[in-house]
DNA sequence: CGCCCCGCTGAAATCGGTTACAGTGGGGCA
DNA sequence: TGCCCCACTGTAACCGATTTCAGCGGGGCG
């Protein structure tokens, strides 16, 4: 691993040249050349290391999101990744399990390594990000809004939850509500969005059929099959997230009533369903735009704009079922 | 944020002694315990740059792998991620998008930031690793060989697509198979266990039958299609990975023959389908024990372990279909 | 012709840990 | 009592970039 002295001693110049030249500040044409060609012959890279002490930065955000294996977090990373790398960052992508304690290990760890900035989809609603912001690194929200003060690209969950409700009262009487856990956010205002549909259409909110489960798999599953058992079941199911959603499908399936033979909504993609897309309606959520937009976001202040916080709220897209 | 300086100063200690105390040396009781109380107190977190440049190595793994939005690699991703943490060790998650410049651009990252070691999904057949492996750093590689002399741990392909296609042979005449890049070792290696299916039943092998996509879900469809426009169509389909299976499944369901009104096997898990599990035939590939796998001998070389390579053949698990 | 200014360059300090090496002091043994 | 050894501790060099500051030379202007 050859070093800037390496370099150049091969050229003829001292260290601080060959650092100017890799950093864009002024140097004569024949030494640039110069350095250049020995760079290249040593097959230099820079040690980030070093640069990272120096500066007290390194090009590199944290991501840290609740859930690795949940395709809508995976496309939001997609985004992140695209757009920073664009601007030549890394992204080190952090899997906090919807554990607080991962959580701050996580955070703290981006401190240590004097990482730029963080993009967090919080595991709580009180995220202590007292650290982290003291330090002055930019945080960006995304999904979840973190307690605190700052920048955040969050959808329009209310909106989602209120769309997907009402599309199934067109033809539905009993719409069923499976949000994910009652005290997150986005869960919490999609159940709004139910409700509001409801009183929209001039129908008693049926506040047995709202529940909460975990946003997985296994989530959906056990509220459908609750669900499924009650004297007078639903007749139409809004699933908060499209991994409950999924899970609800597949409990449906098992017991023989696959939509579109009962209504399901999904707020969320299914980009993984192998069922007609007829059949379910699902409000899209745009999580790779929000993966660009965050990142977007923390670059602009990593750059040193100051702005006060800014909230941008992504819509979602209703596609109904065609059946 | 404070620095080792800060706290020998608050402890009446000189700062190699409190290093020591951060690194399990020897220290006297009292001095640990005024260490420790005054890193405490200025909430002391050690610069993990300036570590990393004196030590020349950091803390941290690199795991490269085609496509972040795949399951596959995202449950292998997460295998890794409880394996290394369970050592200290973080995961930077690098999406080479199947691009070998990409590949080799986050290598070289790798490398500049000092990373420990590399676990690699290969983007192609020929990965340049000469800079990492005489940078001295261990690459295990994962579902697929890199061409190079390293540890792998990779699935019995082979043998899985043998077992699906046998398994579908039972009952059905025109079996075809759906893989990935014809180049990409996996995808090659599934396909040869189709053909000795056909072989071991005594059938001829319908090579126009065998057809190679991309490992994603446009590909699994593309392909449907063709195969569906065939004059004699197949009445049993081999996928050669999760997306393609996805793929060809929404194609058939969108053209009424969803399975199990045709015979599908899918090679690797469906995680988020809303199939029925009975309906179609499955053989799991266990990617969370890949990455555990990989992980634990990666950080057995980052640890000095040189015995010579080895080769990890993980089996997969027939699932039968039950109708 | 002399002086000043500007642009380029190099020497050296700096970032914050780790670690080789050189003490220092106390206990054990002859 | 004297010596040696061992366990602990501190000093200072070092990792490899960046950046400040000073020096140098040439060109422009008075």
């Amino acid at each position: 691993m050859a070093t800037i002295y390496d370099v150049a001693a091969l050229a003829g110049v001292s260290p601080a040249t060959v650092s100017r030249v890799f950093n864009g500040t002024k140097v004569s044409d024949d030494k640039v050349a110069a350095v250049r060609d020995a760079a290249e012959r040593l097959s230099f890279t820079p040690n980030r290391a070093a640069r990272t002490l120096r500066r007290q930065s390194s090009e590199v955000i944290a991501l840290v999101i609740p859930d690795i294996e949940n395709p809508y977090f995976t496309e939001m990373a997609r985004g992140v990744e695209d757009a920073a790398s664009e601007s030549g960052y890394s992204v080190v992508l952090c899997n906090s399990d919807a554990q607080p304690e991962k959580e701050s290990t996580y955070l703290r760890i981006a401190m240590a390594e004097r990482m730029s900035g963080v993009i967090l989809a919080a595991a709580s609603a009180q995220t202590d990000l007292a650290e982290v912001l003291t330090a002055g690194r930019p945080v960006v929200a995304v999904d979840r809004s973190a307690g605190h003060d700052i920048d955040e690209v969050v959808m329009a969950n209310r909106e989602a939850g209120r769309q997907a409700t009402a599309h199934l009262l067109r033809t539905h009487r009993r719409v069923a509500y499976i949000g994910g856990p009652a005290d997150i956010e986005t869960s919490a205002e999609r159940a709004e969005g139910w409700r509001i549909a409801h009183r929209d259409a001039g129908v008693a909110v049926p506040e047995h059929l709202l529940r909460f489960a975990s946003f997985r798999v296994d989530g959906g599953r056990r509220v459908m099959e609750e669900l499924l058992a009650l004297p007078e079941p639903p007749d139409a199911i809004v699933a908060g997230n499209n991994l409950i959603g999924v899970g609800a499908i597949q409990v449906l399936s098992e017991h023989g009533v696959a939509p579109p033979r009962i209504g399901v909504a999904v707020v969320g993609s299914l980009p993984y369903t192998t069922l007609r897309p007829s059949a379910v309606t699902v409000v899209r959520l745009p999580a790779r735009q929000m993966g660009v937009t965050a990142a977007r976001m923390l670059l602009d202040r990593i750059r040193g704009d100051d702005q006060p916080p800014r909230t941008v709220v992504l819509r979602g897209d209703l596609q109904p079922a065609a059946d």
